[in-house]
This record gives C-alpha cells, structure tokens and sequence, in this order.
DNA sequence: CGGGTATCTGCAACAGAGTTGCAGGTACCA
DNA sequence: TGGTACCTGCAACTCTGTTGCAGATACCCG
C-alpha cells in the first residue's frame, strides 16, 4: 500500500491523497486515514462543504460524527480549513488555498444555502475604528446560484 | 406616564418608543409591547446583537423565549431588522436603517462574536458566473474589536 | 367607550448542530 | 517490532432555534 518514498518538493505525479498527508504531518500531527479523507476532499470540492455534506461524500469512508467534528476543527486550527457559518447558521468548511488566506471572496446563495468561493479581487482594506485589530477581510455575496435561480425559481 | 398624544409626521420631539410603534403598525401589525421594546432596543445598539443578549437587556422586562423568536422573525420578515450568522454561527440583529440595505459593512470579533456595523464604503460589484443572481453585497472584515485586542489579549 | 375577533403571547415539547468525557485503538518514533 | 502519545468512537449533554396549541389582548367598529 506504500509507494516509494516521496521527497518533500511537491512532485507533479503526487497523487492528491499522499499531497493531503503531506500537509497534514508538515502540520505536526498523524495523517490519519480520517484526516487525509476529510483534507482530500475538501481540496477537491468547489464549494465550501457543510458537516453533513461531507458525512454524505465520505459515504462507505464515513467517520463518526464527533470525530469528523474533531478532524475538521483540527484543520481550522492548522490553517489548512477555513470555517464560515452560513446563511441558515451551519458551519462550512473549505480547503485553505496556500496564499490567499487574508483576502476572499463568497458567495452565498439564499436558495440552496451553499457557498461558492470566487477569485474575485480582494477589496482594498477600510479604515477601522480606533484599537481594532484587522486579521482578514471577506467579501460577502448573497443572491441565487445558477441551479436555484434557474431551475426552481 | 403616558405623554400628550403626537401627531404621525415625524416630530423631532417624538419618543424612540413611539417611533418605533408608529415603524410597526405602518408595516401593517399590532404594536404590541413586545415588538415596541425588541424594535426600540434594535434601533439603539450600537452592534447587532443575539437573541440572547436582547434577553439580557430587556431585564425585567423579558419576553418569553418563543415570543422573542418570533418578533425577531417578523422584524426581518417586514425588512424593520437584519438577521446575520456570527462567526459563533448564532444569529444577530440590527434595525435596518432606511436606505442602507444593499451594501453593508460588518466587522465580526473573532474573540466576543460581536458584530460592529461600519460606515464603510460600499465595495465594487464584481463579476459573477454565468447564471448567479446578486441581491446583496456585503464586506465582512474578521479580527478582534478594542475590546478583545486590548483588555484581554 | 365597550365588545368581538384576528393576531399575539406563553408554555411545553421537539429538532438540528456542535461539544465534552472517557475508554479503547493505532500511527509513528525509536 | 514494541511503547506511547495521539486519535477515534460511543454516549450523553448543551445551545440555538422551531412547532403546536390554548389563552390573552390590541385594535377596529359601532
């Protein structure tokens, strides 16, 4: 099950389940089975993922609800996951995308409730009021997605 | 304790709590001391605020758990307040004021969860995928309030 | 100013999302 | 190839918000 020893450049024929251990040992912690699930599907998603969304996608792979939980909060403590409450107040997660961790951009649509993450260009920062700390800015879009808008009204 | 009757146009010596009654019955509803006093306090805050710190500032004189909801619901359903997930995923509300409604500015503290409503300008409206249709532009900017960064770390 | 009624309120019970404690399992270091 | 610190799974719990229903009341109308 082991393939040969990978050096630590990233190597274009990486498959994206050995990249996702990389990242998580790189992280000082074990790439276990669960972790390297959950990481490598949420680098392969386009939308950021609700817990449950992902208790679907893992399907046979699924993990115990309070570990996926625990998984995920590892993540976002990392940095390798961002967290976002959406509009129906549940939490979505997405992969962290290297660079772009300060500036970003969502869409959230009122129909379906999933979140889209654009690339659309970061915003130039505000003025704050006085003594507060600024760590990230977001730029926050709410509409219809292309499938609630189109399909069902 | 009840003053001299005032007159609908908008006198400057107007009460806030007959502002906010006058605010209600236009929208079609029952003024009733529920919503006069969730409104009033809405109108004054200087954050959004949860459902349960509304709890906590009406005192004695709180509504029932449900009851609080349900004003909370109707507010929003008749556009009189705005509804958020905070960063804590619970919900937060503001009175809406007037025109402001379709860009927005929040800062949400990372450390107390609150929510700071900013005068910032309105960001450009960016480019969406084919299909997506935008009702709302929001900036959300995520750090830690004086508050947070200062007293306690 | 008082009565009728649709609208509100409060209580109780429930549902969804996330958290905590603890016993047992396992990835990784040596 | 062990040993051990770190993970996982189970069970029980908390917090936030929702639903159903019976009783109360703001407001319209006379």
């Amino acid at each position: 099950m082991k393939p040969a020893i990978i050096r630590n450049g990233e190597q274009p024929g990486e498959s994206e389940t050995e990249r996702a251990a990389r990242l998580i040992r790189r992280a000082g912690a074990r790439a276990t089975p669960a972790r390297v699930r959950v990481l490598r599907l949420l680098r392969s998603a386009p939308t950021a993922l609700s817990h449950h969304e992902i208790e679907q996608s893992l399907g046979d792979l699924a993990l115990d609800r309070v570990t996926l939980y625990r998984v995920l909060d590892w993540l976002v403590a990392t940095g390798l996951a961002h967290r976002n409450a959406d509009t129906r107040r549940t939490f979505r997660f997405s992969a962290a995308s290297g660079s772009e961790h300060s500036a970003h951009s969502h869409f959230r649509c009122d129909g379906c409730g999933r979140v889209f993450c654009l690339d659309a260009a970061p915003p130039p920062p505000p003025r704050l009021p006085e003594g507060f700390l600024l760590s990230r800015i977001e730029l926050d879009l709410r509409g219809r997605c292309a499938q609630c808008a189109g399909g069902a009204q």
